[in-house]
This record gives structure tokens, sequence and C-alpha cells, in this order.
DNA sequence: TCTGGGGTCCTAGGACCC
DNA sequence: TCTGGGGTCCTAGGACCC
């Protein structure tokens, strides 16, 4: 038996490995690759509607900018440091994460895509000896090919690949890579990190934990698994296990059918009349049309809502939601669009003198029992004209494919008008990698 | 009339993730 | 003035059935 395989055998986990990867304040990298003057400032990129801080560089984080905190509290914060702020690029980000998983593709046929920033790749089949190596000339040729910088986690499960990952990234001198694989380093740092940052562990499960005296992650590893299970249900028992090498959780090469889908906004204003609420209600629906048509499913059913902010303390509040039942399985806008005004109607309640209006937040559309559109049961009565529906959204699609999202709406979707409501971005940059138009200019 | 023990299915709500 | 959006999984409990 050769010297390496011994040692391989000595690693916990029976051999397997996993990697995690993923891009540094991903959505703040993207926007550094195509402006080098953001290099060394602090940026941050804000969520729908420029309202929190939802990715952060570390020059941000050195300022205090929490992760989720509301952009009008550090308003000023922002400005006095000279922080750049971004509206999110959705767009940009998403093509930029294509680019960074085609990279990882060629150091592992073996990728799960977890999110947006983050994936795992199966490194099984990489010597122990030589996965440091890799890992570090991965993270450089996705530096060199598509500008993200990343940091790898290695571990025998996914949990400790991802664990692997948070030490990475917290220690600079670890050059963005933690192999714990390596029994030492295992040794060294699972008594080392809280047993906050272990992936699944939550506020409320934190709370249990540190009832029971757990601490730090070794702690929780060293827990009897079974009783866990009465607090933490399976997914803590689970836990443990990966924390002690046995795979629980295995690698998704092929992401799962979705199950639900939804298209929910806030408003840049607030609400009071019905005519805009169901002119909001019709946007969203159009947006679920084409997310369900993109990937080939139907559905009969949508759950329309709408309700006040809690932060508007004085106003009354008043939350309502409404599931609206289709004649048969569908993706077709128009009969969303239909379903979702009719629960607007069912739910809708006037002012009256003595009862201002509600000043509603936030709409949106959801639906869950997706099925593929191909196997989906055909009413008998009352069926929507599939023979002119599908070619009509086919066309609608590629219109809009080809010259921009909303370039074909239906009329009857009233989106015609100024839609004050419509979510802001105002400092969003262009979408540089995917419209011509928008592609960014070099001077030579 | 009273007494019982399982099953399944569905839903709401909690928890967690990015 | 200004506080995101979209998922998954799990459990408890109710309804219903035999």
């Amino acid at each position: 038996m050769s010297g390496l395989a011994t040692r391989r055998r000595d690693r916990i986990g029976g051999g397997r490995a996993y990697a995690l990867i993923d891009g540094n304040s991903f959505y703040c990298s993207c926007e550094r690759v195509f402006d080098p003057k953001l290099a060394a400032v602090p940026v941050i990129v804000l969520s729908n509607n420029d309202g929190c801080a939802i990715a952060r560089t570390s020059e941000a984080k050195v300022l205090g900018i929490r992760m989720g905190e509301p952009y009008f509290k550090i308003r000023d914060l922002c400005r006095s440091h000279g922080v750049r702020v971004f509206s999110s690029n959705y767009t940009l980000y998403g093509d930029m994460s294509a680019r960074t998983n085609a990279v990882f593709r060629q150091f592992s046929p073996r990728v799960e895509v977890y999110s947006i920033d983050e994936s795992f790749l199966d490194l099984s089949d990489v010597a122990a000896a030589l996965r440091v190596e890799l890992a570090l000339d991965l993270r450089a040729t996705v530096r060199a090919w598509t500008g993200i910088p990343t940091c790898v986690g290695i571990g025998p499960t996914k949990t400790l690949a991802k664990l692997a990952n948070h030490i990475a990234k917290s220690l600079p001198d670890l050059s963005g890579v933690c192999d714990l694989t390596e029994p030492s380093a295992y040794d060294h740092w699972l008594c080392r990190v809280a047993a906050a940052e272990v992936w699944g562990i939550g506020r409320a499960s934190l709370a249990k934990l540190e009832a029971m005296g757990v601490e730090s992650v070794a702690d929780l590893r060293d827990l009897d698994p079974r009783p866990v299970r009465k607090g933490l249900t399976v997914v803590g028992e689970r836990i443990i296990h990966e924390l002690r090498g046995t795979a629980c959780l295995p690698l998704e090469l092929v992401p799962a059918r979705r199950k639900g889908c939804a298209v929910t906004r806030s408003f840049s204003t607030r609400i009071t009349d019905r005519a805009t609420l169901e002119e909001a209600v019709a946007a969203h629906a159009t947006r679920l049309g084409e997310k369900l048509r993109r990937e080939g499913l139907a559905t009969d059913h949508v759950t329309v809502f709408y309700h006040t902010s809690d932060h508007d303390r004085d106003d009354p509040q008043r939350s309502v939601s409404a599931t609206v039942t289709l004649p048969e399985h569908t993706s077709d806008t128009l009969a969303l669009i239909k379903a979702a005004r009719l629960g607007v109607a069912k739910t809708w309640r006037d002012a009256s003198p003595n009862r201002p209006s509600w000043r509603y937040s936030k709409a949106g559309i959801l639906t869950n029992d997706l099925v593929p559109l191909s196997h989906s049961p055909r009413a008998l009565i009352g069926r929507l004209d599939r023979e002119r529906s599908d070619p009509l959204m086919a066309a609608v699609d590629a219109c809009n494919a080809r010259w921009g999202r909303g370039t074909v709406v239906p009329a009857r979707a009233g989106l015609v008008g100024r839609r004050d409501w419509s979510t802001k971005f105002e400092m969003r940059t262009p979408r540089y990698t995917t419209q011509v138009s928008e592609l960014p200019v070099a001077m030579a």
C-alpha cells in the first residue's frame, strides 16, 4: 500500500472530501470587477428598494456596517467615510455567478451550485496531500478569469466544508484556504470556533445549545445526538453526525425541481387605492408567469397577499391573503393576472368616512405544488385555450428576452402608467455582461 | 350508548438559509 | 421620507378514515 493511501485512511470521513468555494462579499466584488476605483475603498450593495445593506466589503464591515442594516440609518456614515453604495444588480451577479461556476467545473466535474455565490465541489478523487494546493490554484484561476476573489473550505462532509470556509475567510494568514480533512487542523479548529458558526445553527437552536453548556463546535460535536433530536429535531442530530465526519448530506448535482414560487415586493411608496394595488399585483403575476414558463412549470392556484407596515406604528394595520383556484394548471400570464385581480377583489376594503384608507407597504403573489407543464392534468370544462396561449406566451417571452423585460406586457395588467410604487434602484450599475447596449467602455 | 387504536393527509408556523 | 426577497425542511395538531 502506498504511503499516500495509508495517510488517506487515517483521515476522518473515509476519504471523502468536499470543497465549499464562495465569493468574498460577492455582490461587492462583482461591482469591483467593472470599476477598478472601487478596489481599496469600502463598498456596500443594497437590497431591493435600496432598503438594507446586504453585501459589504471588509472595509465597510470595519466601519461597523452590519448585515441587513437599513440604509437610511447609515447614509450619513457612508457619506462621511466615502463608502461607495450600489443598488443590487441581479442580472450582473447572476451572470458572474455562472462564469465562476464554469471555472469550478474545470477543477471538478461534480459541482453543486448551492447559491448565487457558493458551490460545493467533490474533491474525493484528489489525493489528500494535494487538496490545499488545488484549492489555491482554483482561487487563483477564478480570480484571473473572472476577477472574483474567493475562499475555499475543505472537509469530509458538507457541514465541515462550510465550517472550513468560515475559518478560511476569517483568518487572512490561511491564504483563503482551510482543510479540515487534515486531522491536526480538525482538532485545532473545532475547539476554537463558536458553535454559532455552524451551518444550520440559528438563533433559536443556539439558545438551546447554550442552555446545554455548548460553546464551541467541539462541544456540539460531542453531544449525544439522540437526545439532541428532541430539542433540535433531526436537523440538529444530523449536524452532530456531520461534524463527526459522517456525511448525511449528499452532493446535489442536479438541482431539485422547485416546489413553490413567489414574487413579492415592498412598494417604494405606500399604496392606498385599489387600482394601484391591482396594478402592482398584476405586475407580480406577470413576473410569476415568466418564472414558471422559464422552468416549464405550472400551477392551479395562486395566493395573493398585501399588508400594511409594522414600521407605521401609529397607522391602522391590515394584512390579508386570498387563494384563488385556476380552472387548470397553467403558466399563462393572462390567467395569472385574472386570478391575482380576483384575489384583490375578494379582499379589498374601501375607506369610509370614519375609517381612513389603509396604507399598504407590500404585496405579493405566490404558489406552491408546482408541476411540470407537460405532465399537468387538463380540465375537461372551463379549460384555458392552450392552443392559443402557448404560442402567445412564447412570443411575449421571446420579445422580452430580445428587447428587455417589460417590452411586451398585457394591456390588462395596467402596467402602462407611471408606477410610482415600483421598486427603487437608484444606484444601479449597468448590466455590463448581458446587455450589448450596456457594455463597459475601455479607453486606449 | 360507550369504549379504542392506529393510520394518512393537510396545514400553519417555526427555524434556517442565502 | 427611507426598514429586502425567496426558498427549504421539520413538527405539531387537526380532520378524517377504518
